[in-house]
DNA sequence: CCTCAATATATCGCTTCGCTATACATAATA
DNA sequence: TATTATGTATAGCGAAGCGATATATTGAGG
């Protein structure tokens, strides 16, 4: 059973994970649960109380477009990625790699000091 | 002049940005600014805002410890880094570069969708 | 047939936290 | 003397992740 992160880490990186899984091919939300849970090994599930209301703000933001899928009795909104979606899309990946590298090494500069070996 | 990071990044890893500086060497509240600031080439700056109820609460949760110093005319609080704070760094560290590293996969594997070559 | 789990979407309200604005005080510099 | 840098603090705003809850359909097992 693997272990959530915590909640705080995902924010300003969970928009850019659901852009990416759009980008791919066009989803439904309840698909997108499971491909971004599959893809990071259960790390990463995403309650829908998390993912819909994203959703929502997404669409508003013109960064994706939905259709409703009523053919079936289980009704589905497909979501498809924008050309403006794409470009930011883009930019928060680079933006979101100059950070991550940011991090990396300010850690490595100040956290040096070796703790006694772990219990290995 | 460094463009900052949308704010939303820095939630999930200003905690460990902070704790990462003091655990180097005791530090005040400004000194950590300042450090933070020039260790992440300007793109990181704490406001006053933010850096000291971060510290408070760092504090109240026992992963750093305070001393006012009033021989000078400035007031500091120093802060040290605490045995309990320690071990919290070592398993947000390792924590956040397991994040970094899933939300990367996560990245590659969907935006490999190549746009029209950028404009170089 | 009936129950329960999985599928599928939606919203309310709580909580956390980064930030702006504001406040106050001292030291150095122009 | 005025402005800037140093130094800490808090109130309140806004954004967002999440648990709880609601609703509806489908499929599997007993």
């Amino acid at each position: 059973m693997a272990e959530r992160f915590q909640s705080d880490l995902l924010r300003g990186s969970l928009d850019l994970m659901v852009l990416s899984v759009v980008a791919g091919e066009p989803q439904y939300g309840y698909l997108i649960q499971k491909n971004i849970s599959e893809a990071s090994g259960d790390k990463v599930k995403l309650p829908a109380g998390t993912l819909y209301p994203l959703l929502h703000r997404l669409e508003t933001s013109r960064l994706i477009r939905s259709k409703w899928d009523k053919s079936t009795g289980r009704r589905r909104k497909w979501y498809e990625i924008t050309a403006k979606g794409r470009k930011r899309l883009a930019n928060q990946a680079d933006q979101w790699h100059q950070y991550a590298r940011c991090v990396s090494q300010l850690l490595d500069s100040f956290v040096t000091t070796p703790l006694v070996k772990a219990t290995s």
